[in-house]
DNA sequence: AATCTCGCACGATCAGAAGCTTAA
DNA sequence: TTAAGCTTCTGATCGTGCGAGATT
């Protein structure tokens, strides 16, 4: 078996580790030995003897301190210390796969995370779309560890191989039974109440909340450009969370996994695969080798606030903006806030939620404490230079600090700011401030503010208490811009009295209205002149923007569509995906 | 040729200083 | 008059894409 020849005996757990069990539907015969559904999943050995629990203590990076919310809710500097002990990832994570350690933690079989006939939070991949779907897992669990995505198989990958969409997007085929949807416009997966069929009650249900601007930048596969100093990721990775116990104890952390076994390259306009992965592990499965890289190297991104209590974290947005990306392999020592990529390699985000006890330690005598969720949206591809001028534009249109790079930014968006809807990077609620928003419209506004709160309020049942811990990163999620593209994608129907229940909320929340992120005129969203500032780099004289040829100017329509039935389908504000 | 690095200009953010208003 | 609180201003720092040059 290829795997256990590239282990080392230290990682080479029991055959518990390495689940060889070829049953999963979508294994396709391949030589794939390594599966991460939970059906699969026949201990958690792994998830016991807890590498992410030895790495994630020493990754409370630099700016805990100062991020650190002050109430009754932080567990205090005394208890940082003793939950961020500074560790040695590497060599404890080493250590931690000594066989010994996978026994003590050893499960019994009973004690396993539900089936997947049971497990409704399982994550549905979009069909058709970039690239193979990535059904979410729990990196608690050693199968699953190994092997994150059921479409690594073989069989997948070759079918992301052949099967390109025209704009160069693998369309990959599910191998899940659930289908997310056939396109964009897919209904999502929504649980609104816990007494809804399929909900699981004490897991957590995710929301992206800037789903529909990854969406936007998605389409024309997403580019992170990394950097030796650290490049942000933009779009940035945000997140809302409910389902938690309020006064448990999580850490919540990202992880960057190689999305496929490819080199990429840019070619003709369109991103084709080219070549292997470049890997540090020769000889080793991609499996193998991401996983390696994933835990043994740097692409963990704890966030600041870890760890911390359900409450905190369902209180407001969880935000990665300050999340680096670096192609220095010697920023490791960067206190865990860069992450290490390589260029032209495609990549995934995850976030992990990993429920801990409340002197930090990690309960290994319970399941399913490690829960992990995956947006295919936020897949992207690393590199040093954008090459894809459309992202680029995106990245200008959309990013504040990019302002400068806007044609007539203030002729353009003063007054009639369709687009400027972007948080900023920062956390600073006065950073989602833009422009525009100064002069929108009352109604725009009130809109804007219902639609924030509707999701506010739903998802955060506590959320209304006003500035709490960590008020330093609430950052308004009303990116009614690119919420309203999602919403197209995401209808759902408004629950009977969400509005009536929302609208007297928004009004008396200090907080939002103090902060509006994206207040805009949505009458002036279609405007030509907008559009051509768009395209920065074709003269609007020269060339003259063709609706139908500029897919830019579609997403422009699509939103103003969308937003005339914003109110109805708020519901669909957010990406949701739950799995544990 | 493809990719990467570095310096640049520009805008955003942040914190501190300065100025203004108000109440004791 | 003085202190407290608030707003505005200012400069340092950070984040951004661009483009020339270096590297592979």
């Amino acid at each position: 078996m290829q795997l256990e020849h590239c282990l080392s005996p230290s990682i080479m757990l029991s055959k518990k580790f390495l689940n060889v069990s070829s049953s999963y539907p979508h294994s396709g015969g391949s030589e794939l030995v390594l599966h991460d559904h939970p059906i699969i999943s026949t201990t958690d050995n792994l998830e016991r003897s807890s590498p992410l629990k030895k790495i994630t203590r020493g990754m409370t990076n630099q700016s805990d301190t100062d991020n650190f919310p002050d109430s009754k809710d932080s567990p205090g500097d005394v208890q940082r210390s003793k939950l961020s002990p500074v560790l040695d990832g590497v060599s404890e994570l080493r250590h931690s796969f000594d066989g010994s350690a996978a026994d003590r933690y050893l499960l019994s079989q009973s004690s396993q995370p539900q089936s997947a006939a049971t497990a409704p939070s399982a994550m549905f991949p979009y069909p058709s779309q970039h690239g193979p779907a990535h059904p979410a897992f729990s990196i608690g669990s050693p199968s699953r560890y190994m092997a994150h995505h059921p479409v690594i198989t073989n069989g997948a990958y070759n079918s992301l191989l052949s099967n390109s969409s025209p704009q160069g997007y693998p369309a990959a085929g599910y191998p899940y039974p659930q289908q997310y949807g056939h396109s964009y416009q897919g209904a999502p997966f929504y649980q609104f109440s816990s007494t809804q069929p399929g909900l699981v009650p004490g897991k957590a249900q995710v929301y992206l909340c800037n789903r529909p601007l990854w969406l936007k930048f998605h389409r024309h596969q997403t580019e992170m450009i990394i950097t030796k100093q650290g490049r942000r990721m933009f779009p940035f990775l945000s997140f809302n969370i409910s389902g938690l116990d309020p006064t448990a104890h999580y850490n919540i952390f990202v992880d960057v996994i190689l999305a496929d076994p490819n080199h990429w390259r840019f070619q003709g306009g369109k991103w084709v695969p080219c070549g292997k992965a470049d890997t540090n592990v020769q000889g080793k499965s991609f499996q193998l080798t991401r996983f390696l890289d994933t835990y043994l190297g740097n692409r963990v991104y704890m966030h600041p606030d870890s760890p911390n209590t359900g409450a905190h974290w369902m209180r407001q947005e969880i935000s990665f903006g300050k999340l680096k990306l670096t192609n220095n392999k010697g920023a490791s020592n960067n206190n865990g806030q860069m992450v290490v990529l390589q260029s032209l390699h495609k990549y995934q985000p995850r976030l992990h939620v990993v429920e801990v006890n409340e002197d930090g330690t990690e309960d290994t005598s319970q399941p399913g404490r490690v829960q992990t969720f995956t947006f295919p949206e936020t897949q992207f591809i690393a590199v040093t230079a954008y090459q894809n001028t459309d992202i680029t534009q995106l990245k200008i249109d959309h990013n504040p600090f990019a302002k400068g790079f806007r044609d007539n930014y203030d002729t353009i968006y003063t007054g009639c700011d369709m687009d400027r809807l972007t948080p900023s990077p920062n956390d600073s609620p006065r950073s989602q401030i833009v422009p525009g928003a100064r002069y929108a419209m009352a109604g725009s506004f009130l809109q804007d503010q219902f639609v924030s709160n509707y999701a506010k309020a739903r998802f955060h049942p506590g959320a209304g208490a006003g500035p709490g811990p960590g008020t330093d990163r609430s950052v308004p999620h009303t990116y009614l811009g690119e919420e309203a593209e999602g919403l197209a994608a995401e209808r759902s129907p408004l629950p009977p009295g969400a509005a009536e229940d929302a609208k007297p909320k928004d009004l008396s929340d200090s907080s939002w209205i103090e902060t509006p992120s994206s207040i805009k005129s949505i009458d002036s969203s279609d405007s030509g002149i907008y559009e051509q500032a768009k395209r920065r780099r074709i003269s609007p004289a020269d060339t003259p923007v063709s609706e139908s040829s500029s897919p830019l100017k579609s997403e422009v329509l699509a939103q103003r569509d969308c937003e005339k039935t914003c109110a109805k389908d708020i519901g669909g504000y957010y990406g949701f995906y739950s799995h544990s």
